[in-house]
DNA sequence: ATTATATATGAGCATATGTTCATATGTATG
DNA sequence: CATACATATGAACATATGCTCATATATAAT
């Protein structure tokens, strides 16, 4: 195949690509995003559960927050967070799907 | 929800989904991938496309080696290099259409 | 055997990433 | 307004990652 014949992907979409994988490549970031997909969670809630720090599930939260991978409502002190993104959520279930039958 | 009544992901789970995504989250990897998914090829052509050196595709490509993503066949000093993880490229692939069509 | 070409690999370096620690902000309650 | 609770945030640090540079290996041709 020729140079010419290539069909290349903008740089803006490898950009927007490698976004949302490197979001999806932390252990952890899978884990909040899974537990999410589930039920809607407080801050708290998701520490306890997945056994971490508030500070490093806020700093992750505060990440899926600028991608507007998740959104949250308030209920007086307590932040309800849930999921804002059904095609990363569908990519995450894929591969756990896939990794889970192979 | 209480705590026992979460359905939790195996941690054998979380690493190979961790795994694969870091694989994709990489933009060189993506372009690598890309091509291979359109015609197989050699390392310097991969080099020229996409315009990096020599060993840094070689550095990806063992990688992907080592993963059981590509695989390659030798024809005299040249080695071809294509996919061998179908999986893999249709969750690049549908990440690429997300994001070439929002 | 020597040389050329194609690819692989190890070391080193710069940058990115995820966590902790300390502290700040926001909200309800006495 | 003072206190407590829920969450956010900045700085610092350790680890991971991807590249370059130099060099090694493999194959073919002379």
């Amino acid at each position: 195949m020729k140079m010419e014949d290539h069909s290349f992907l903008k740089s803006e979409t490898i950009e927007n690509v490698s976004r949302i994988f490197k979001v999806l490549a932390d252990p952890t970031r899978i884990k909040i995003l899974y537990l999410l997909s589930q039920e809607e969670c407080n801050v708290n809630h998701i520490a306890e559960v997945l056994e971490m720090s508030q500070s490093a599930v806020s700093h992750q939260l505060s990440m899926l927050r600028n991608l507007r991978l998740v959104k949250y409502r308030r209920e007086g002190k307590t932040l309800f967070y849930s999921c804002d993104d059904e095609h990363v959520i569908s990519l995450l279930k894929q591969a756990i799907d896939h990794s889970e039958h192979h």
